[in-house]
DNA sequence: GTTTCACTAAAGGCTTCAAG
DNA sequence: CTTGAAGCCTTTAGTGAAAC
């Protein structure tokens, strides 16, 4: 079959992507669209003509959809085809760029609606190919082969590029959520990292783990760490090494501008993770004469956040929230205190985040 | 020679689980 | 309940190679 795209000579219309066209075993055609287009919202057009009405033998065919210029649209539309998940940026300047001419992204965790969006794409891209598993696309092709693989999953989620990569990477890769590290496991990772160094990945194959996982084991294992509780001597230790590190007086908060694995140097008998949560979860609490989280917290926390009405989580700054309450250790801290309280709900997981918690403090919330 | 692409490394963050 | 450990996840800052 013949396409033909009229974007040259269509003034006020730019071709923003391209859709899948298939044909069924008993001849229907398939037009495979991103998710959130529909052929009757009139924000776009599809040109084609073809010489014979038929498709050619390998029953797929790129076609080109037309789109108005962006300034036409809604603001809503507007994400949907803006340049955030269609291009591969990572440095502030790009983020700043984007944000300046008014794009605005989602970050942090992904919710359930982005991971069906997600998974629906995938799966749609898989099918229009016949391909049995996005495995292989994954793992297996070459780069040119899966080229337009991760821009086409992309589509309807307003993430950039590169983080719908790392997703899709680590949702298909069987040697993550491998679960607990047994004894002999630990005792060759420590061989390993012997022989090879920082080179994870190869320290991953050899383990049947992925790179991330052997490397984020490590972090764990230093050769004179303690477990368990923290002495007195330990704790005054970390604190005295923190405030020296940061330059400010004893009793100030710190709550960044710390290279945790300098600090776990001089602590000597901790590892980077283990002090940086102590500090931010307690000691830093402390030092500051932080009080007892109370039952009234409890209930201010919740009556704050349904305050807020924002639409997702992750829009919440738990920095701002965090400021001033004295009984707040930090903002991670307060997160996950918010988390254990929504834990006490049931069906909290299958209640979409939406900014209404208030039921909570007169009906499920009984303490 | 500069920009873009595809990807990696390091560090910080989040969530779950189990023991006390 | 709270705390600590562990493992998985996200962000930030790069890098080598290809494309322009």
């Amino acid at each position: 079959m013949s396409s033909a795209s009229e974007d040259k000579e269509a003034p006020g219309l730019e071709t923003v992507n391209s859709v899948t066209l298939t044909q069924d075993s008993d001849g229907s055609i398939i037009l495979h669209c991103p998710p959130n287009v529909s052929e009757n919202d009139g924000s776009f057009e599809v040109t084609m003509t073809t010489a014979d009405g038929d498709l050619s033998e390998d029953s797929v065919a790129q076609i080109q959809i037309l789109q108005e210029d962006e300034d036409s649209l809604s603001p809503g539309q507007r994400t949907d085809v803006s340049p955030v998940s269609q291009a591969w940026f990572t440095t502030k300047e790009d983020k700043d760029t984007l944000a300046n001419k008014g794009h605005k992204w989602k970050q942090g965790m992904w919710s359930k609606e982005e991971i069906d969006i997600l998974m629906s794409n995938i799966e749609r891209y898989v099918k229009g190919r016949g391909i049995e598993d996005p495995a292989e696309i994954i793992f297996e092709m070459s780069k040119e082969e899966r080229k337009d693989f991760y821009r086409s999953v992309a589509w309807g989620l307003n993430r950039p590029l590169f983080a719908v990569y790392r997703r899709v990477l680590r949702m298909y890769d069987n040697r993550n959520h491998v679960g607990k590290y047994k004894p002999d496991e630990i005792e060759k990772l420590k061989a390993l990292r012997e022989k090879h160094g920082n080179d994870w990945a190869t320290i991953g194959a050899a383990l049947g783990r992925s790179a991330s996982s052997v490397k984020d084991r490590c972090r764990l294992m230093k050769d004179t760490c303690n477990t368990g509780k923290w002495t007195e001597e330990e704790e005054r230790r970390l604190a005295e090494v923190v405030y020296e590190m940061a330059g400010v007086s004893p009793g100030s908060a710190v709550t960044g501008g710390v290279s945790w694995a300098s600090v776990a140097d001089q602590v000597r008998t901790r590892s980077e993770k283990q002090c940086r949560s102590k500090w931010l979860n307690y000691l830093n609490w402390k030092h500051c004469g932080g009080t007892e989280w109370t039952k009234e917290d409890d209930l201010n926390l919740i009556h704050t956040i349904s305050e807020l009405q924002v639409e997702d989580e992750n829009e919440i700054n738990w920095e701002d929230l965090a400021g001033g309450w004295s009984s707040v250790r930090s903002p991670q801290w307060l997160r996950s205190k918010w988390w254990s309280i929504k834990r006490q709900v049931a069906n909290h997981k299958e209640i979409p985040f939406s900014g209404t918690y208030t039921p909570l403090s007169n009906q499920s919330y009984t303490n």
